[in-house]
DNA sequence: TCAATCACG
DNA sequence: ACGTACGTGATTGAT
């Protein structure tokens, strides 16, 4: 296998999806007839302007119907039929072969992921529907699953279309009648006919919406039925399957690069003979089951001194396997030592295995490596163990090598790296409501997924290891990134603690504001109307009202804050709509929408704190999002009151960083000017504003300083005199005067700037001091807005992400000294700029000495960091 | 599921 | 002529 460094090839890429359904089809089902339908070229590859090809509005490009003949031939070389007719649509083509072939007595499978298929389910006939988007996985529906999903008969799902109607297919159905409504009826009286027989025995609205929409069921019902006697004059035997390999097949695959595919084929076809059904990548595996067989795999690793580890537990609290947090809920392990594979689901022996890991001799020096150390943390954590030795995470790892991806579960990483077919969490356990147990699942299935994860992380662990070594990023990624996740892990375990009362009676106090402003802008307006609908607040605004139109979005009239500021003039409703915004927000986010995220039992919020979605290497939170409770208002501000020290003899050390960003830009820049009025600790902002207007520093009034704060702020996300003006309100003249000075006075930062912009268009990515990258293709683009984009990202990301960096350093600095120092201290939250201790009363002032001490040294840099920190028992007062 | 809005650094 | 400040996450209404 071959590591695949790029994207798959996109000239192929649809053909490949394809190709990899058929390949399932034939390991899973192997069957005897087999024909492919299409409506009209361009569905088949689902491609967003498929409407258009439709209708002759756009000309299909040239790749696509490149795609289109290869997929083509492709069917051809394998004999496979390709069924098309003018005036019907594929469904009408499945909807017939598969009553054909039912009345023949033949079981039959309809691949589809359109659900309007689910009509055509019978005893003998089932939809595969797929389980994701992109994965090769599929639901099995058949007349148990929607009897049970939908309480009604396959047949009557045309009914209950026709009631309610599908927009997505201009299907009307009856006004004012939802899925809810639809089912109702349909599980009563089953047909149309039958409903207007009985129509006296509906009342109000809804009698008067069925009566009058009669046509309307009708014409939906004949639209939404499938038809199933399309004239096709196709014999049976000419369906035959006769497998996928042939000679001519092979050549065009092999033309394509389509390797695994060919090799899959190749091992397929020649077992063909000896075994009927046989899971090609299965991986035998010895379950452990008896504290003896635990030893002895624990041996096995201490005396190889490494091990190979993939877990998989439930978040029964969202009911979403993604990330899945300790929650309680059982933990599997595979894990692969020296070419054995072992599976463990005793819940005693995971306990005693998390335990014995630590125990064994020279534990320290036991390399692991596996998919998302901060989750395995949390479950090693709660035997009271600690992972041996974070050696190689594959979760960061790929994070690392491309930040911008966004994809980064096993299964991406193994269809990236070895170009596998792996399936996600989600292939196999389905989300939501119809989420799977491992029972449901298949123990044996499940068991193979597990292990075969472990056998990936195994195989692709040297790829990515030399791509980060390459890259220049293993300094990063092992003594920030990976050290980093169990401090993490502890901080989300930690949580911090609210006064849940207090947090109620604000809510109740922001509802009771609520309600008056509800009342006094329903007056204003003269009219009741939902004033959290942007389009129903801008036909009272611009139409009943007649105010001015300041600005449009691209479905309607603006609203934003921005717009409402400058209409404030014209009509007092205004000012009490933005109160109305301001204080809803406040509630619904911060007020009652928090009050869900508190545990009962122990009065705490615990965040999740995400290391791998942005782009510049912040973290984020999510889950609450702790990094953005209000600050900027008091009556925001408030809120920070409800975030207290985890005991009343506890309280909360906060510090963070001061300028953090302008410090790095003017140490990356070399500009001697600001990085001397750093060093001499004068006022950057006061001082900026004496060079820019040539005042004496103590003559520096207070718009000259918020304008010069303005623009130090500005340049660093690439900000132009278009926008400075519009935000200092002055002339789009006198902002580019002000920003050429700017420039004059700090020469080397415009240097610097053009520099991040010239290496990342060069290069094709930007990078921080510490290595970190992210690839922006967008800065080489022809469309001018696009490339302009690339450029202000090129320009923002070193300098955002050194301060990521920096501050992540601080972390893990500060997590291993308050351990060293047994203080009785711990971490709590992190926001980019800020973190936050929850500490004893009696430790605190070390622990804000050494909090400060550590972020402050946690990277030379030519100017100093400077940290403020603030010790108080409530958020609100440490801040 | 998307767009608009707004909370944070 | 055109668009115009980086990076996030949550809520809500509309489709």
């Amino acid at each position: 296998m071959r590591p695949m460094n790029s994207p798959k090839g996109v000239p192929t890429s649809a053909v490949y999806g394809f190709m990899n359904v058929l390949l399932k089809i034939k390991e899973d089902y192997n069957p005897d007839y087999l024909a492919v339908a299409f409506d009209y070229n361009a569905k088949t590859f689902r491609h967003e302007k498929f409407e258009d090809y439709k209708a002759g509005r756009e000309k299909m490009p040239e790749d696509l119907v490149i795609q289109l003949n290869t997929l083509k031939d492709l069917l051809a070389s394998m004999d496979i039929s390709v069924i098309e007719k003018k005036g019907y649509e594929a469904d009408d083509i499945i909807g017939t072969l598969s009553t054909e072939a039912s009345n023949e007595g033949i079981n039959t499978f309809i691949l589809t992921g359109d659900r309007d298929s689910f009509q055509l389910v019978k005893d003998n006939v089932s939809v595969l529907y797929p389980a994701s988007r992109s994965g090769y996985q599929f639901f099995d529906i058949n007349e148990d699953y929607i009897e049970k999903e939908y309480g009604v008969t396959p047949e009557e799902l045309k009914t209950v279309k026709a009631l309610m109607g599908d927009k997505s297919d201009n299907i009307p159905g009856i006004a004012g009648v939802g899925e809810k409504t639809a089912l109702k009826l349909v599980k009563q009286y089953h047909t149309l006919e039958d409903l207007y027989e009985h129509t006296d025995d509906l009342k109000g609205k809804l009698k008067e919406r069925i009566v009058n929409g009669e046509k309307d069921a009708y014409d939906s019902l004949y639209l939404g039925t499938i038809v199933c006697d399309v004239p096709l004059n196709e014999p049976l035997d000419d369906l035959k399957f006769k497998g996928l390999l042939t000679p001519e097949s092979e050549a065009i695959m092999h033309e394509l690069g389509f390797r695994s595919i060919l090799s899959r084929l190749d091992e397929g076809e020649a077992g063909e003979n000896t075994q009927t059904k046989q899971n090609l990548n299965s991986i035998s595996s010895v379950e452990i089951t008896s504290k003896n067989e635990l030893q002895g795999l624990l041996g096995r690793i201490n005396s190889r001194k490494s091990y190979n580890i993939n877990y998989f537990q439930y978040n029964t609290a969202k009911n979403d396997p993604y990330n899945a947090p300790d929650s309680g809920g059982d933990i599997y392990f595979a894990i692969e030592v020296g070419n054995f594979y072992y599976f463990i689901k005793n819940q005693e022996l995971i306990k005693a295995f998390c335990r014995g890991i630590i125990g064994v001799p020279n534990a320290d020096e036991i390399q692991a490596y596996g998919h998302n150390f901060k989750n395995l943390e949390k479950i090693f954590n709660r035997y009271n163990a600690t992972i041996t030795n974070l050696t190689f995470d594959l979760y960061i790892a790929s994070y690392l090598n491309d930040p911008s991806l966004g994809q980064y579960d096993l299964s991406s990483i193994a269809s990236r790296w070895l170009d596998v077919d792996y399936p996600s969490e989600v292939d196999l356990f389905g989300k939501g409501r119809s989420l799977k147990t491992v029972e449901e699942v298949g123990e044996d299935k499940f068991r193979n997924w597990l292990v075969q994860g472990v056998d990936l992380i195994k195989k692709i662990y040297p790829f990515l290891r030399e791509k980060i070594e390459q890259d220049g990023m293993l300094g990063l990624y092992e003594d920030i990134e990976v050290k980093l996740e169990p401090v993490l892990a502890e901080m989300e375990e930690y949580g911090f603690k609210v006064d849940l009362e207090m947090l109620k009676g604000l809510s109740v106090k922001f509802e009771e504001n609520l309600n008056t402003l509800e009342s006094e802008i329903y007056e204003l307006a003269g009219s009741k109307f939902n004033i959290g609908s942007p389009k129903q607040l801008g036909k009272v605004l611009f139409e009943d009202l007649k105010l001015p139109v300041i600005k449009k979005t691209k479905t309607g009239y603006s609203t934003s804050a921005e717009v409402l500021e400058e209409l404030k003039v014209h009509h007092p409703i205004v000012e009490k709509i933005l109160e109305w915004r301001k204080i809803n927000k406040l509630d619904s986010t911060y007020g009652k929408g928090l009050i869900g995220f508190v545990d009962p039992e122990t009065d705490k919020i615990y965040s999740t704190f995400n290391q791998t979605v942005t782009t510049t290497g912040r973290i984020s939170s999510a889950d609450p999002n702790l990094q953005n409770i209000p600050v900027k208002t008091e009556m925001g501000r408030e809120i920070r009151k409800v975030f207290i020290a985890s005991a009343p003899d506890r309280v909360l050390v906060d510090a963070d960083y001061s300028q953090i960003e302008l410090r790095v830009l003017a140490s990356l820049s070399g500009d001697e000017t600001l990085i001397n009025a750093f060093k001499e600790g004068r006022d950057v902002h006061a001082d900026t504003a004496a060079k820019v207007f040539h005042e004496e520093l103590n003559e520096v009034n207070s718009s000259q300083r918020r304008y010069a704060k303005m623009i130090n702020f500005g340049l660093i996300y690439g900000k132009q005199a278009f926008t400075l003006a519009k935000d200092l309100g002055v002339s789009r003249n006198e902002a580019q005067d002000f920003i050429d000075t700017y420039f004059h006075t700090y020469p080397k930062i415009k240097n610097y700037l053009e520099s991040s912009i010239n290496s990342a268009r060069e290069k094709g990515y930007s990078q921080t001091i510490f290595g970190r990258r992210r690839y922006i293709p967008e800065i080489n683009s022809k469309n001018r807005v696009v490339a302009q984009s690339g450029e202000r990202m090129a320009q923002n990301m070193p300098i955002q992400g050194a301060a990521a960096d920096i501050i992540k350093k601080a972390m893990i600095d500060v997590s291993e000294a308050l351990e060293k120092e047994k203080l009785d201290a711990h971490l709590i939250l992190q926001v980019h700029d800020e973190l936050i201790i929850d500490s004893s009363k009696e430790d605190s002032k070390r622990v804000e000495k050494l909090l400060v001490e550590k972020m402050e040294n946690a990277v030379k840099l030519d100017v100093p960091l400077s940290v403020e920190a603030k010790t108080g028992y409530s958020w609100y007062e440490a801040k």
